[in-house]
RNA sequence: GGUCCCGUAGCUCAGCCGGAUAGAGCACCGGAUUCCUAAUCCGGGGGUCGCAGGUUCGAAUCCUGCCGGGACCGCCA
């Protein structure tokens, strides 16, 4: 049940009715009107600004048509109160009677409370992590990680048809290197004293076992051989096992994909010609030269004909190369191939979450998208920016040349996936992000995961209270909402009436971080409705005198607790009985 | 040179497809514990929403320019 939705419903009812009585042109569209919770709680419990909006297109002032629509509303009896404020607001009070029914509504949705059809079954394909098969995952892909999770959760939750998908990088040089890497590797399973990793090669002890299962597998036979013999075998070895340990450190964030996509299937498939194909038949490919990239000494630049997408006929600020000079393809050339077969298997919508050091990356998909789909398919390109870490204040250091770098691995044993993970959202993907490994395991009110676990666990205390120290008899029998009077409890009641509509706002802007804020408002007013109980006693929950009013505290406990539960489940943090 | 992101209270940040007197936490000051976990809560002070224009009945929000911070910029992925 959601109210603003209700609410609409009756607003629209309203405003069909004066159209159908020609009051309002026959063409009048009511799609940009809103129904919203008010700012002020004085202002009532609904707001609209129909009014506003219809005024110029109705030919009359927003305060007299306000007027009209308020005493359109006001007869209907889920609406004790309509009054026109400002210039043309319409604040509305729902009848105390709505209130016990959004809560009735709540109990029996249970975990599916504040799940929506908006999505109307859309298939949406969200794409993330895609970290290269060349090692585990460091903490730099956490944050992508996790973002694209919530993000798949929340859309599932808001009614579309999700893919959650893996791009592996397992062409091109970089998993030529760790074929090279592991290689070595190989020799050393066989005896071989290898020395130092020579620089340009991985040099990360978690390539050692790759080498002695190539020794076990091949035994010395790949020794005497020619690279161009070797490197295929050593490479599809080492890319498997790199896949391994990207997928056994998913799992230890609760991550999993439902497709990888490899890369290479595109290149051996023949599958980047037939996408270029697609292009050269609009038009939109031909043999050009760049001009060479200003502001930036151009020490290797080389100035030659290239083979390129017209991607500026699209927004792009440049044309883009699908050709390297050696005549193979681009990593370009190979996403362009892949968009055009996320495109052919029918996506509504295609998600990339991207590190912010790919942001000069979102206008060429978005040109590639116009050209394949012809605007059918909507793309979102959302990017994270960096996480940095602390410990007790002082940042963290990290060489990447040094290969020194703290591994999604350490993170996760260190603090738990679920911390991890709820702080990997405390902030708006664009704006960068600290994460102090100390702050988030204080059991303070400064952890934000904490204080948001800790009301679940109260929640769950206060029932396992109940039940051992009241008389079954009068825990049986029916709740009564109407008696959530306090304004502690009233402001509960709101919030989470705000739960179903935040959910189709945050799927629908792709931002799963609004959940969590509204996770920590949620806990925010029930820890202060558990501490008003200290001060004034007849707001506890468990009351012993009267025992109905005790059965609708405890209902009312389950609601909250659901509202928690099914907030963390689409952040995928899991919400504990006790602490 | 260009592109993208950011600029809101002393600090860290929210701010819903533009909406009413801009919010929260931290920090600071002052309070609450015979209690279902005080691991918490209540109250108080504190803001020219980077600057200047524009659109609008109405702008922190949309557009343009500027200032400041960050990221990226053919043949790496």
């Amino acid at each position: 049940m959601n109210i603003f939705q209700l609410v609409r419903d009756h607003v629209s009812a309203a405003l069909e009715r004066m159209r159908d009585m020609n009051e309002l042109p026959r063409d009048t569209d009511f799609s940009n009107i809103a129904t919203e919770p008010p700012r002020d709680p004085a202002h009532g419990d609904v707001t609209t600004n129909a009014a506003l909006a219809l005024a110029k297109k109705a030919g009359m002032k927003p305060r007299d048509l306000a007027e009209r629509l308020a005493g359109l509303l006001a007869g209907h009896p889920d609406i004790a109160q309509v009054e026109v404020a400002g210039p043309g607001f319409l604040n509305m009070r729902l009848d105390d009677a709505v209130w016990p029914r959004l809560l009735q509504a709540v109990l029996e949705a249970g975990e599916d409370f504040g799940r929506s059809a908006i999505g109307r079954g859309r298939k949406v394909n969200v794409e993330y992590v895609s970290a290269n098969p060349t090692g585990p995952m460091h903490v730099g892909h956490v944050r992508g990680a996790v973002f694209g999770d919530a993000l798949a959760a929340l859309l599932e939750f808001t009614g579309h048809a999700v893919t959650r998908e893996y791009y592996i990088n397992d062409a091109g040089a970089q998993v030529e290197v760790l074929a090279r890497s592991a290689y070595l590797r190989y020799r050393e399973a066989l005896g071989e004293d290898i020395g130092d990793i020579p620089p340009g090669l991985y040099p990360g002890d978690y390539l050692k076992p790759v080498g002695r299962a190539l020794a076990e597998k091949y035994g010395p036979a790949l020794l005497d051989r020619p690279e161009a013999e070797w490197l295929p075998l050593v490479r599809d070895v080492a890319i498997a096992a790199m896949m391994e340990l990207i997928r056994a450190d998913l799992a230890a964030l609760g991550i999993t994909h439902e497709v990888f996509f490899s890369e290479r299937t595109l290149h051996d498939e023949g599958r980047i010609e037939a996408a270029l194909k697609e292009l050269e038949e609009r038009g939109l490919v031909y043999v050009g030269r760049l001009p060479p990239p200003k502001g930036k000494p151009p020490e290797d630049w080389e100035d030659r004909e290239q083979l390129l997408f017209r991607a500026t006929q699209f927004g792009d600020d440049s044309d883009r190369p699908l050709k390297k000079s050696d005549g193979s393809y681009t990593y370009f050339a190979a996403d362009v191939a892949y968009l055009h077969d996320k495109i052919g298997r029918g996506y509504d919508q295609l998600v990339y979450v991207l590190g912010a050091d790919h942001g000069g990356y979102a206008k060429r998909l978005e040109a590639v998208n116009a050209a394949l789909s012809e605007g059918r398919v909507r793309l979102v390109v959302r990017l994270c920016q960096l996480v940095r870490l602390f410990r007790g204040g002082q940042p963290v250091k990290m060489s990447k040349r040094a290969g020194e770098f703290v591994t999604l691995r350490e993170v996760v044993d260190e603090v738990g996936p679920d911390v991890t993970r709820f702080m990997m959202l405390t902030r708006k993907n664009d704006a960068p992000l600290d994460f102090d490994f100390e702050k988030v395991r204080e059991q303070s009110r400064d952890n934000p995961v904490f204080y948001v676990q800790y009301a679940h666990a109260r929640i769950c205390s206060v029932l396992r209270a109940a039940e051992r120290e009241v008389a079954a008899d009068e825990l049986r029998g029916p709740a009564d909402f109407s008696r959530l009077g306090d304004a502690a409890e009233r402001a509960l009641v709101r919030r989470i009436a705000a739960f179903p509509r935040l959910l189709e706002q945050a799927a629908a802007a792709h931002e799963p971080h609004r959940v969590a804020f509204w996770l920590l408002e949620l806990a925010g007013d029930f820890h202060a409705l558990w501490n008003k109980g200290k001060e004034f006693p007849h707001l506890r929950f468990i009351v012993a005198d009267d025992p109905e009013l005790m059965r609708t505290r405890l209902a009312f406990l389950r609601a909250i607790r659901y509202c928690l539960a099914n907030g963390l489940s689409i952040l995928g943090v899991r919400a504990v009985d006790e602490m």
